[in-house]
DNA sequence: GGGGTTTGATAGGCGTGTCCTATCGAAAGC
DNA sequence: GCTTTCGATAGGACACGCCTATCAAACCCC
């Protein structure tokens, strides 16, 4: 039955049945079975048929919830129990948004002082694609943005406050003091591409200070914008604890972005399931001894 | 995978392999066999092993909060789909304590209105029996005093405060006015039996008014209660609402106990499951439109 | 519009898992 | 000390799950 649900999230998930069965490492005539099983089991038709796989029924998306709640408690047992074996241990799968990267660093270190055995495996994503990733249980914790646009059914753990900078080579005119958002018109940035919430941050505040930029180079990674300041004109918009990392050599200058002083929170994402897992537990617990905010 | 934490649940439940096999429909080499496997599968001791079933061991213990949760998603799983197939029908298992048994009829009532292919179940218990029972998946919801001993992680909605009246038979010399709970220290009783928590409600009241009562006549049944009182001399202390029905004729008599004017929260309890099964949200929202309460 | 490709369903065979009955060994009870 | 109770073990029947091979329909592209 659980591997089942599994099978039908991973369905969901891919929207192919070929793909799906890859993914659940069993071929597509398999997969095709359980979901005809799963569907004769519960009584009720889960995906549309045809030729081609055509979304899920209203039943499905109904019984997705639940599969999901089911195969992640499951999930959630079996880590239990391993960790009653031998302790905290594993893998612990984090998504993170590009301007939190520096942040990660400061989490595995202060968890790794007490759990030396649990491993990280970090990827760079989007805001909507973590949020995604923690409901399809790709993921086990995600950084993000907590409070501009909604979450869903999660834990958050704040960590700190995004503020700005402006980030240009070391000379550029404008980096003699503070720069307000409305200064920016004229003049050429390197920015994220728009499906970073981050971006869509950055645009909105330049808009209201009646500002409408064109990038001249957009980019899903810090590093691209930053490696395009360093050897074109371009300036770039990061916040302070993703620009401070570029900041130790003196090619690179950056001053606070003003008039607003931007300030959204990032933090800890997790799924909402009780109890807790031992390590999320941990992890959660480790990352707000290292929360700037209340 | 489900099926044998459903066994496990069993086990944890009967504490006897013998019993919870047949609970389950399987013979007794069948569960022991799942148990071990589930062992197997999570990595570890689950039952203290010996020649007699001795109790879960920590892990066991942990992994019976996991067990519930997903077999309890799962049957709701099942519930809900059958719901969509065949719209809200089925059985809706209610248990409830004694003095609440009056109060069902009001429930069942205004949910028939609406539901009319719902079936109802009930069963008498006492309010530590409901709790458990929910726990072990064998009542859908319960009726019980709310606020008085802990329920553990359950959804509540108050129905009604129950306030106290003296029963006895008509003409009986105390019931020309209001009696204090103080004035019943010679007056002999018969009151429901120390499990119910009524009982120690009612104990605990008399204590505090400085009375120590033996009662002549304990039963867990109010039938039982008022059948003494109308056949004997015994007295008896009732909610309002659970006496009602017996003061229809003219040989019982009822007076409030006041000093103090105790008053005591019931309501609905039901398992605390994110997101509710159509039946208990419906259960829960015509509850919320009977309620006396805020 | 026809050949090629993609996609999901179907058929048949094989290995594993699950459940049963029968029986055993150990501990508890009289 | 004998019987009863309880859980584990052994062996066999059956079902289930998964695989490979193949098919039918829809899509695509020239």
């Amino acid at each position: 039955m659980i591997d089942k649900l599994e099978m039908f999230i991973a369905l969901a998930r891919e929207e192919h049945f070929g793909r799906a069965a890859l993914a659940q490492g069993v071929t597509q005539p398999t997969l095709s079975a359980a979901i005809k099983q799963l569907e004769d089991q519960l009584g009720v038709m889960l995906v549309w048929r045809g030729s081609r796989y055509q979304g899920l029924t209203p039943e499905g998306q109904r019984a997705l919830v639940w599969a999901r709640q089911i195969v992640g408690d499951a999930r959630t047992l079996r880590q239990e129990m391993r960790v009653a074996r031998e302790g905290l241990s594993g893998d612990l799968r984090l998504a993170v948004i590009p301007t939190a990267l520096t942040v990660v660093s400061e989490i595995t270190a202060i968890f790794g002082e007490s759990h030396p055995n649990v491993r990280f495996s970090v990827q760079s994503k989007t805001s909507a694609e973590i949020l995604s990733m923690l409901d399809n249980l790709e993921i086990d914790a995600g950084l993000t943005y907590l409070n501009n646009e909604p979450l869903g059914r999660v834990t958050t753990v704040p960590l700190y406050a995004e503020r700005y900078v402006l980030v240009a080579k070391a000379g550029h005119p404008l980096l003699s003091g503070p720069v307000k958002w409305g200064d920016l018109g004229d003049v050429p940035l390197c920015l994220l591409t728009p499906d970073m919430q981050n971006r869509r941050i950055i645009t909105q505040h330049l808009v209201e200070a009646g500002v409408e930029t064109t990038p001249q180079v957009e980019a899903s990674s810090i590093v691209v914008l930053v490696s395009h300041v360093v050897r074109s004109n371009l300036a770039t918009i990061l916040p302070v604890r993703a620009a401070e990392i570029f900041l130790k050599g003196d090619d690179l200058g950056a001053v606070p972005l003003i008039k607003p002083d931007a300030s959204h929170v990032v933090g800890l994402v997790a799924p909402h399931r009780e109890p807790f897992t031992p390590v999320l537990a941990a992890l959660l617990d480790r990352a707000r001894a290292l929360s700037e905010l209340a």
